[in-house]
Formats: C-alpha cells, structure tokens, sequence
RNA sequence: GCCGACGUGGCGGAAUUGGUAGACGCGCUGGAUUCAAAAUCCAGUUCCCGCAAGGGAGUGAGGGUUCGAUUCCCUCCGUCGGUACCA
C-alpha cells in the first residue's frame, strides 16, 4: 500500500490528485480514533475547587444490556444524538459528563449459560466487549475511564449498600419522608403503634406493653411490616418457564415481558420494595422535570391516584352468622385491639394483598370515589377471594357460592383479562346496611372486583357505573336513578355531571357539591373517611436466578432477617458451575451450600435482586466511578447534581425511570443527594424497525414436497392454507417495497441458506421452480416469487438485523452517523432504509471538495470573504446551533447541506469561513472535521474548540422580498427596501400590473401589510 | 373502551409565534462528460388543464374561526404507542 502510493507520487500526476484529494473515511476515521484515546479528549475531570469555571453539563444514554447479539442500526440511533448533543455543548463551554457503562446482569446470559454451559461472567464479558467494539466504531465522546458494570462487585458493593439502606429505613407520613428504623423502634417503645402514620403492610395495633412483651422474632416481623425494603407473603407473579418471580411492570397480558412465558399469580414469601411511599411525591415530582407529556401521562397512570372515601357498612343483623365462637378472628392472628368502629390509619392502596378489613364485626369497607352516589347502591360486589366471603355466606347460598368460587378457580389470569365483556357473579345471601337510610343492600360477589385494588369491595350503583349496570340487568337487580343528567345533553354515565336526585339531604346539589357534603356528613358520622387509592403496586425484589445481585442478608435460627455488617460487602456471588433452578421454586444459589450455611447456623438469603437493582443508580456512580468509601463522594455528587439529558426508549416508562426515580427520592431524603429527581430532561429516540419479508409455505405439503407460493396467488386463494416463512431481507429484490420478490438467484441462495428447504417447490404467476430448474409459464424468463413485507422489530428472529459495522464498512462512520440524524425527527420510529445514504455520503464529499483545489492540493485562502458568503455560513450556525437546542437534528443535516451548496456555487475556499464550518460539522461528524481541522493547521483537537459565534448582523438585508397575495393566495412578489414604511408597501403592492389584473373590476376592501414578511390585498 | 401521538409529492421528511406549502435528501426525467458504464456535473420534477403564457386544485375527510389555517376549534376516518373490569 505504501509502495504504490510512493509510485503513484514519482509517476502520476493524475493519480496524486485522486489520492491527495479523494475523501476517504476508513483511513480518516480509524487514524482519528486511535489520536482521540492517545490524547484522552474526552476524559472529564471533577473540578478540584468550587473555583473551577466551567459548568457542568451531564448527558446520558440509556444503560445498555450486552446482549449475545450485539447492536443494530436501532441502537445508536439515540446515543448519536446523545454524543451530538454532549460535542455540542462540549463547544459551548461546559464541563460535560458523557458516560457509558452495561447493565450486565440479566436473565439471557443465565439462560444461555443453562444451555451451554458458559460462565454468565464469560459471555457477559464476551458481549460486552462486543458492544464496545462496535460502539467505539462509531466515534462516540464517551468518557470510558468512569465505565461501570453493574456485575462488577466493586459496583454492586453499592447496590447491596443501599439495599441496605432501603432495608433499615421506613417511611413517615408525617414528616413525608423516610426515617432510620432505629426511629420507629424507639416510637414504639414510647406509644406503640397507633399514632405512627407510616406507609407500612402491618395489621395489628400494639401498645408499649405488648411491644416491650414481644420476642425477638414477633419485633422483627412487626419492622418488617415497616421497612422499605421488606420480606413478606404475597401474591406474586410468578413464571414457571423462567423459574422466577416477575414484578408487574415485567408482566404483560398475562405473560412474561421476557420470552413471553405464560405467568401466574401465587403467594409467596418475597423481598419487596415499598415504592408505594413514594406514590404521591413520584406523580408530583412528574411536573417539575421536563418530560413528554406522553412519557408523563404513562407515569401517570401507572401510579394511578384516585380520591374518594373508604365507607364501611354495617351488616345487616340477619346476615351474621350465629354465635361467633371464633373471638373476632380466624384464630391465627391475635383478636385486635382498641379498634372498635374505628378504622386503621392506613394510607389506602400502600397495601399489597387484601386489606384486613374483612372480619364481620367490622363490617364491610369499601372504596368509592364516588360517595355522592350512596343512594343509588343497590347491591354490594366483594372479589371472590374476599376475607369475609365464607363468614357471610348463607347456608341457603353455600352452594352457589361454592359453585361459583370453583368456576373462578378454573380461570386463569389470562381468561379473566381476556373476557371483559361477560359479566358473572353470584349472591352470597348477606345484606349490607345503607348507613343513611338503613336500605339492605344484598351482597354479591363477583370476579370485576379484583382483591387487589381498594379494599376488595365495592358498593355498586347501577345507575352511574357501566359495569355496575351490567352486572344489574344481567341479574335483575334494582337501579335507582340518582343523577338527572338532562342538562348536560352528551355527557357520558360516569361523568361527575348532574342534579342529584332520589338522595335524601343530597337532593338539587350539582354532583361536586354533593361529593364534599356527603364526605363531610361520612366524616361526621365516623363511619369513613376521605382517602386517596394509588394503583401503583410495591416493587417485588426477589428473583429466583444466580446472575444477579446477592442479597447482603442473613437469617438466623428463628428465620429473623439479619442486615450484613458494611465491612463486610461486596457480597461476592458464589461460583457455581450449574444454572439451573434448585428444586422447590428456589434460586440456583441454593446449591452453593457452603456459602449458604455459615458457621454459627445462620443462612444466607438464595435469591438475588431483580435487573432493575444496579440501573436504579448507575448515574450517580459516574459522577465518581472508582470511589471504595462511598458510592460516591458528596463533592462529585454535589458538582454534577443531576442528568441534564437523558437520552432512550419510551420502553423504560414505568419500569427502570419509575424505580430510579424512587431510589433517588429516598437517597435525598438521606440527605445523600442534592436533587430530588435524577434526570432534568428526557428524550425518547423512536425505534428503528426493520422490513420483515416472509414467503408463502403451503401448511400441507405437496407430493411430498414443500411448497412456497407467490404473495399475491397466495392471497388469491386464503392465506389460511399458509404460514409466514420469513426469509433473510438481503435476498429479497425491492425489499420493504409492495414489489418486493425472489427471482432465481434468490431463491437459490434462500436454499443454500436453509437447506430444509432445498426439495421446495416456488410457484408463482411466471413459472416453477424446483430443483434448481425454472419451468416458465409462457415466454418468463425469470422467477417473479412476489415476498410479503411489512414493518417490524428489528430482530434476529426475523433475520432482518442490520449491523452498523456493515454500513460503517460501507460508507464510514461519519456518513452514518449523520445518515442516521437525516432520517427523520428523533423521536420518531421509522424502518430503517438506506435508500438515502448516498445523499449524506455526497453531501461530506462535496464539503471535503471545498478544502481542494482543481489540481487536488489542499487549498485555503486568507481572503476576506464576502457579505454573502458570510451570509451562508451565519445563516448556517443559527439554524444548526437553534436545532440542535431543539433536539432537531434532522433539520440540523438539511442546514449543512444548504450551506455547502452555496459556499460551492460561490467557488469559497476562504478560511474565515471554511474553519467555522468545521467546527459546526464537528459534533455530527467528528472524524472529517478534526482531518480538515488538522490540515488547516490547528495541533488541538476540534473537539474542543470554540463554537462559532452568531452574529445577527450578517443576516441583514438592504432589501426584502414580499409574497404579494390577493386573497391570501401568492401572485406576485415585490422586492423592495428594507426600511420601506407600511404605506409605501401597500402604495407598491397595489401598483403591481399582477394586482391591477387581479382587482381589476373589483374593490380592495383591505390591505394586510405584516413588516419582513407578506403582504396581502383583499378584494372582492 | 379509555389515554396519548401522528396523518403533507413516487419515498424519507421541512415549514420554530396563524403569514410564499413541499426546504433538504432519495427516486425519476432530460442533458453534459465517457468508446461504454460507474462516478461526477447541469436543468427539471405536488397534481390536473395547456405547446406556452397562464389557470385550477391541493397538507386524511367534512365543517368552523380568520384578511390569511399544515398550524387554532368541532365532528368523523385511519395508523401507531400505552393501558384496561382500578371502584
């Protein structure tokens, strides 16, 4: 290579022209790369003093997950506008903190190590090295020296920290906020429980007394009930395929997100996160950062606040069963005390499994949000699985509600997602009593109420509610009419509009009002209170895997939960050389039997924490990577505060940024961080899909054969008699396009791909192909196998994955870089395509041009440029520098363009404004701009230099065109000068020979002069 | 069902506060260069009528506000995403 360009140098002149002056990328890119790590361009500093001047500015990428099949062209999508975006701002004059690092535990690598026997550690590092080969491809500013992974003990030293934290904290609805349980123990010591207003699972009121009278084990299941991070039986999702637990927002229609195994719901003893504490200030934090309302509205629901009234009502006395011998209980749990009509003081909607409410002396509880609507229950609807079912259940109706309850159990999760529509339900042959009127209300039960919401029960009313009207006429239940809704012509059932009527004292009142009077005449009466219900579900922690965090807790011979001592973290994961679960729905770590069973008798927790643990936090180790005092120090913290930008996938909504946000919520209540939500500004980047094309295969085979046939015929005669064989989207000719096909050739290299198939038959309206023959049907000469395309996720399911090595191979990484940012708005999901990439690969090679002269030589000129070529290029650093603040980097790729073109159609060479130009072009494609830097003689790196700086004056006219309209339709245009008065507009507007035609015969009634920018006649 | 986003040429998309609709790129057409091709360069390219000048229509559909609407309001249709007996 050297050699023959020595020779081309002595002998060619026309081929040292095309060396020096041809634009290539590989060379440019990889020489770059390698300078950019030898100088540590983009290493970060934290500041040593407060005196440093430069501000901070924190941009981050959504923490990967390496897995075994590397990036696609979707993945960098939001890490190019990420590096953009910190290059930008690099420029500007900040101090920018640009990290990457790998959420490396996970559940594939587990599974995969299952099949093959491969170390999860090993083929995580395999992936991860993968990952970074191909991220440092594409020339991102990264800071690498502070990369963290979250498997790396020195990192889950801080998550198991933490946990810790989580678990000797519990929340204080007082002082909203959490609290050492150090605290709690202490209150309890002085009063008991009853005063104590906390988030908190626990059942039973306790005075000092029966505290102080507690065994060691009893205290410790009563902290349980407090703490933050706690272990209790709950109904959990659990996945059998996986041999897991899942928390919710890993659930999905009633499968796993992960490999869509079907899950179900069981009781199990669980480690749980109570983020339920946080449900208010997790929704109220939502309006102080800078979101999309979709992404917020998401949250929202996800948490789903609700305000009404917890309402109890008292049974009616024929409906209790005789004689309670039980004491008030069910024997298990002591009788309660001191509570009498008095409710807990639970904040609603805290607790996981069904509310204690359910013991007859107490009545029935309900949640309503609407309580104006008393008078209209007319029926009482408890979930199957209700306390109180059995105790209130007549003889004379055991046998339906048994049948009933049998049928329930028969439905799995899915079933009773599913079917919506079907009401079913059965009479439990109790009545309940109406507290304002003493109206007996029969209750019923019903699988619509679900346990897990509210307290379980419902008061029904027919009249207001769509589903409580179902359930009414499929059963023949009463419906009193309690709203007049005639003024409010349109307004739907629910709508909290109206005149209450049939409603005793609340007679005439609009709705609003009747909601606050009967809550205050609740109130008054001491049979509820106002409360707020969340949807929002505690976080289950547990999960039944090896390649996961270890849990830092011990239990003791009574099965006390016992926190490690700090000194002695990391707890390191054991080595283990077998994967699979341990018999009994226990983790795999239960084999490691020596780790599990210490010294003095004690056992360490098996399970490990859920894929969320190590990404709950990770940001904040970046601003401090390698500290082993803390996880990190208060400086750092206290210098880079929070993420400026944080840039990823709608995906995340609820899972990862609900649970780091709740995490960061409780490290500022310890005081340990200085804001109180992590990330300032969210930008979701759209998904990149592929084309997915699949073939016709005949479900049954013919003669013996397979059988592929032609879309189109196939549609012709019922796709039922087919399925979708996809097929590698390279063979496919016009793929993504409705002519897209297999000729010959690609049906030869479809067989040689999947040799199953290499007997088929192909048919299509041009002929037959079949063992490597063609039989045309008249003069064809080819195969015209039409394929069906359609967009989809890019997976290698559907062999429709393209890898950016590929296209960097191809193009270079500059041009894919800004290819990728030419496709449309970021936040847009669009397929991938590269039908464009030749324009942005022109367009670099056009501005490489400018920097030669005709002979090939490196050629910038001192000359002062011209008005209009400073024109260009202000125009140019305006709109780049105001698009890329909006996140409009598309438009930002259009603007160079138009600038390139220009300064070419003025022949510029001119350094004063070649050299800006670079440094605009650095951010989106920094390879190129820090070769043509270097070559205008600058030994610093582009990288780092300043941004170019606006100067409005250049953008000033001596005189401006107006669109001149006639009814607000352009006809003509009017240059004029810039400082022309409104008057003198008009005067030369109406003067036009193209107006004089169009008013001619008519009258101008107006004429709309808007300065710099149209004029308008109306006539008519 | 509910919530949210979106709907603009043959295609990806632009129009930032209500002010020239279709920037920029792809594709396509014609031309230059070439033995030829690729590459490159130049010109054209929303649709309809017209040789042209010119005219008409036009941002999913229909209506409204306005001198003026892709932009604001109402109704409807379609696509995508989220969510679902949440009381």
């Amino acid at each position: 290579m050297i050699n023959s360009e020595c020779f081309v140098i002595n002998h060619s002149p026309l081929i040292i022209h095309h060396y020096k002056m041809e634009y290539k990328p590989r060379e440019i890119e990889k020489k770059w790369k390698g300078w950019w790590v030898e100088n540590q361009v983009y290493k970060v500093s934290n500041p040593d003093s407060d005196r440093d001047s430069k501000p901070k500015f924190y941009v981050l990428d959504m923490f990967p997950y390496p897995s075994g099949s590397g990036l696609h062209v979707g993945h960098p999508l939001g890490y190019i506008a990420s590096d953009i975006y910190a290059r930008f701002k690099r420029m500007k004059g900040f101090n920018v903190l640009h990290p990457m690092g790998y959420d490396a535990f996970g559940l594939p690598a587990e599974q995969y190590a299952i099949q093959t026997g491969v170390h999860p550690a090993k083929s995580t590092a395999d992936n991860i090295a993968r990952y970074r080969a191909q991220l440092d491809n594409l020339g991102f500013s990264f800071d690498w020296s502070r990369e963290v992974q979250t498997s790396d003990p020195k990192y889950y030293k801080w998550t198991q920290w933490i946990f810790l934290q989580l678990f000797n904290h519990w929340y204080d609805q007082k002082a909203d906020k959490a609290r050492p349980i150090a605290d709690l123990v202490s209150i309890f010591e002085k009063e008991g429980n009853t005063n104590v207003q906390a988030a908190h699972s626990q059942d039973e009121n306790f005075t000092t007394e029966e505290w102080k009278a507690m065994d060691a084990k009893a205290q410790s299941d009563v902290l349980m009930n407090y703490r933050l991070a706690y272990r209790k039986t709950t109904y959990v999702w659990w996945c059998e395929e996986l041999g897991t637990v899942l928390a919710n927002d890993e659930v999905k229609d009633g499968f796993s997100e992960r490999g869509g195994h079907p899950v179900e719901r069981k009781p199990m003893l669980q480690w749980s996160l109570r983020i339920t504490a946080y449900a208010q200030r997790l929704l109220d934090g939502l309006q102080t950062v800078d979101f999309s309302e979709a992404m917020k509205k998401m949250q929202g629901n996800w948490i789903g606040r609700s305000e009404g009234a917890l309402m109890r009502f008292n049974l009616a006395p024929d409906s209790l069963p005789p004689a309670p011998s039980k004491g008030g209980g069910d024997g298990t749990q002591p009788p309660s005390v001191g509570r009498g009509a008095e409710l807990p003081p639970t904040e609603g909607g805290c607790v996981p499994s069904p509310s204690p409410l359910g013991r007859v002396g107490e009545g029935l509880s309900v949640f309503t949000t609407r309580p104006d609507t008393i008078f209209g229950a007319t029926f009482m609807v408890l979930a199957p699985e209700h306390d109180l079912v059995k105790e209130i259940t007549t003889p004379g109706q055991a046998d339906e509600i048994k049948k009933y309850l049998a049928y329930v159990n028969t439905r799995s999760e899915r079933d009773r997602m599913s079917e919506t529509k079907e009401v079913s339900g059965a009479f439990t042959g109790a009545y309940a009593l109406n507290p304002f009127n003493g109206a007996k209300i029969p209750i019923w039960i019903a699988e619509y109420v679900l346990k897990d919401y509210g307290t379980g029960a419902i008061m029904a009313v027919p009249a207001d509610d769509e589903r409580d009207r179902r359930f009414a006429e499929k059963f023949g239940l009463e419906i009193i009419e309690i709203i007049d809704k005639s003024m409010y012509p349109g307004a739907s059932i629910e709508d909290k509009k109206g005149k209450m009527i049939n409603s005793d004292f609340l007679n005439g009142m609009e709705v609003k009002d009747a909601i606050e009077a009967v809550l205050q005449k609740i109130e008054e009466m001491g049979i509820g209170k106002r409360q707020v219900n969340f949807r929002l579900r505690d976080a289950i922690y547990s999960r039944q895997r090896y390649w996961g965090e270890p849990f830092p807790i011990v239990y003791d011979e009574q099965g006390v939960a016992h926190a490690l001592p700090e000194n002695e973290l990391p707890l390191e994961l054991p080595e283990l050389d077998d994967f699979r679960p341990a018999t009994g729905a226990k983790a795999p770590l239960a084999r490691a039997t020596d780790w599990v069973n210490l010294p003095n008798g004690w056992k360490r927790e098996t399970d490990t924490m859920p894929g969320f643990a190590g990404s709950s936090w990770y940001f904040l180790r970046y601003m401090d990577a390698h500290n082993e005092e803390e996880f990190a120090s208060q400086k750092a913290l206290n210098y880079w505060q929070d993420v400026d930008l944080y840039v990823g996938g709608t995906e995340h909504a609820v899972g990862h940024l609900m649970y780091s946000r709740f995490w960061h919520k409780f490290l500022y209540d310890k005081g340990l961080v200085p804001t109180s939500e992590p990330y300032k500004k969210l930008l979701n980047q759209g998904m990149i899909q592929g084309v997915v094309e699949s073939m016709y295969l005949l479900k049954e085979k013919k003669d013996g054969y397979s059988k592929f046939v032609c879309a189109k015929m196939a549609k012709k005669i019922g796709i039922t008699d087919y399925v979708n064989i996809p097929v590698l989207v390279d063979y496919v000719v016009n793929y993504g396009s409705p002519d897209s096909y297999l000729n010959i050739d690609a049906i030869k290299k479809f067989m040689d791909w999947r040799p199953e198939y290499k007997d088929a038959i192909f048919e299509c309206s041009k002929g037959v192909f079949h063992k490597g023959e063609f039989t045309p049907k008249g003069d064809a000469t080819d195969s015209h196998l039409f394929t069906f395309s359609e967009v989809g996720k890019m997976s290698k399911s559907k062999y429709n994955v393209i890898n950016p090595d590929d296209v960097v191979e191809q193009y270079g990484a500059d041009t894919f870089r800004m290819y990728e940012m030419f496709l449309g708005p970021i936040e847009q999901a669009k397929p991938w395509d590269t039908k464009g990439i030749n324009g942005v690969a022109g367009f670099l090679r056009k501005m490489w041009a400018l920097f030669f002269d005709k002979n090939g030589n490196f050629n910038v000129s001192d000359a002062a440029p011209t008005k209009e070529e400073l024109k260009t290029l202000h125009t140019c650093i305006k709109k780049v520098q105001d698009d890329i603040e909006r996140f409009s980097f598309n438009t930002c790729v259009s603007g160079f363009m138009i600038c390139v073109n220009d300064l070419r159609s003025k022949n510029c060479n001119k350094r004063a404004i070649l050299e800006p130009l670079v440094k605009l072009v650095a951010p989106f494609a920094p390879h190129i701009a820090e070769e043509l830097w270097h070559r205008l003689g600058h030994e610093t790196t582009v990288c780092l230099a300043d941004y170019p700086v606006f100067e409005e004056s250049h953008l000033v006219e001596d005189s401006v065109t107006y669109p001149v309209c006639i009814n607000g339709k352009k006809r003509d245009s009017l240059t004029c000068p810039a400082n022309a008065s409104k008057e003198d507009l008009e005067k030369m507007a109406l003067e036009l020979e193209s107006t004089q035609k169009w008013i001619d015969g008519k009258t101008v009634r107006k004429v709309i002069v808007v300065p710099g920018r149209m004029i308008n006649v109306v006539v008519g």
